[in-house]
DNA sequence: CACCTATACCTAATTCTGTTATGTATCTTT
DNA sequence: AAAGATACATAACAGAATTAGGTATAGGTG
């Protein structure tokens, strides 16, 4: 398990924008437990991953986030700013074709 | 073109041992130049990046490599050391779970 | 009550690996 | 003769994730 560790440079950030833009609004925490549940705990995104990425993506103006208290506990939720929805979309499918592309160089293996 | 460019982290060594694996033997400039092909100039690979992975592939052992004249030049052809199979296969079968995770995580963007 | 676990955020030091930029050398084409 | 393709190589730098730490609240258990 969590084994794909050292995969994931490069592509979590597109990751965390996807995940986002289709799942509407998400706090860093749920991030990390949904990508471990929807991958049968084979993907472990550590929180000194998520949280710088999350900021940063932020800092591009791709996200915005919002606080909202939750059982006496603050939650930070992610939201992609539906004004640079074109951009978030584009390096979606940018990472979609270099999967695509993985499974052409992959697929005698697959 | 050429995109794909920071979506190669970690996975690069990866890629390699599956095109020496299902391949036999190739050399570095032959990788670069195999790939871009495969994958209509999308992944690039730079000999920046290509020499020194296999230079570390073949002192972890999982490699080996011989020279050849062709042509008046020197080509270092490499190949995977079938005592490292095994571990080859292994990191191969790695990548391609990840790719599968990459493709559940995406689902809705595919 | 004290302790542990889960939830939820954050940051710093380090490591790894690819990019960018060079350099060398031979062969082929113009 | 010059330019471009082939073919190897390395060094300085940058970016991103790991590892490891820290803070704080809520809930359950001995």
């Amino acid at each position: 398990m969590d084994s794909n560790k050292k995969f994931l440079n490069g592509t979590l950030n597109t990751i965390v924008l996807a995940l986002l833009r289709d799942n509407g609004r998400m706090y860093g925490y749920e991030i990390c437990q949904k990508t471990k549940e929807a991958t049968n705990n084979q993907i472990n995104l550590t929180e000194g991953a998520i949280y710088p990425t999350l900021h940063r993506l932020e800092k591009e103006g791709l996200l915005f986030s919002t606080k909202e208290k939750v059982n006496g506990r603050v939650r930070k939720y992610y939201h992609v700013n539906q004004s640079s929805i074109k951009e978030v979309n584009s390096q979606i499918n940018l990472l979609a074709q270099f999967v695509g592309n993985l499974r052409t160089l992959l697929k005698p293996s697959l």
